[in-house]
DNA sequence: TCTGGGGTCCTAGGACCC
DNA sequence: TCTGGGGTCCTAGGACCC
């Protein structure tokens, strides 16, 4: 099993850590020349700020209804995600660090079965309280299926940032609900070819003939398709930066 | 008229990701 | 007037070599 560990909106959570005054109020994070917007709390979003979004077209009305916005602080961010990585690192010694914010966690280096809901709730209680930012969990037999599972975890209020893929007939179900784009890997233009092949749902994609996706895509989607059929196969560069000690 | 074939290295572009 | 910037991975094609 895998998890990931995800951090909400983490430039915007960051910016709140040592802001206690900015809890509830809606933070956006520009881009280099304060550009457009490169993150936003859960309230900016409530808002109907968008990814990406070029700040001089939202700026006087965001402003005017009480909106907080920063210039992008990389160094900062750097600061907190290490801490975070930390924090997972002691929990479990298999991680690979996919982006400044993310963590696979490889929970096969237990030696020892271990209550995944237990882990889960634990690993967020402990960077809540430690580091100070939000983050969501998923848990699956491979690391596509984990990274749809945080989707889910992070997107729907009903499960509190936790989901859990074990059962095989749960993760049927799962992938029956899910649209292709929504999987790691599938994009607009893959989406588009999949969907004129009548592929609509991650099940639809689980389906289809091995040599059709030879023949008609790419080595990436194959592993997409296996990864999907609980097949673990993505490996990522198996790097952590070394923890921080007195010799340096 | 049917123009060797296989290997390596480099680069550019596509697709996707955060 | 102002719209990110940095990655990975794969593939195809060109150049070169024997």
């Amino acid at each position: 099993m895998f998890a990931l560990i995800d951090c909400n909106s983490f430039y915007a959570s960051c910016e709140k850590i040592f802001r206690p005054d900015l809890k509830d109020r809606p933070v956006v994070i520009l881009s280099n020349n304060d550009g457009c917007v490169i993150a936003r709390s859960s309230e900016a979003k409530k808002m109907g700020v968008s990814m990406t979004q070029p700040w001089y077209q939202i700026k006087d009305q965001y402003l005017s209804k009480g909106g907080i916005v920063f210039s992008s602080n990389y160094e900062f961010y750097a600061d907190i995600s290490n801490r975070v990585m930390n924090v997972l690192s002691d929990l479990c010694p298999e991680i690979d660090i996919y982006s400044i914010d993310e963590a696979f966690l490889d929970l096969r280096s237990f030696k020892k079965n271990i209550d995944l809901v237990n882990f889960a709730y634990d690993c967020k209680r402990k960077i809540r309280e430690w580091v100070g930012v939000p983050v969501s969990i998923g848990i699956a037999p491979t690391k596509t299926l984990a990274k749809l599972a945080n989707k889910v975890a992070k997107d729907d209020p009903r499960f509190d940032g936790v989901v859990i893929l074990s059962e095989p007939r749960v993760i049927k179900h799962f992938l029956r609900s899910m649209p292709v784009e929504k999987i790691w890997g599938i994009g607009k233009r893959l989406t588009a070819r999949l969907e004129n092949i009548g592929v609509k749902t991650a099940h639809d994609l689980t389906q289809i003939d091995s040599r059709l996706i030879g023949d008609n895509f790419n080595v990436v989607l194959e592993r997409t398709v296996r990864e999907l059929k609980g097949q673990s196969c993505i490996t990522l560069h198996d790097f952590m930066e070394p923890k921080k000690t007195n010799n340096g």
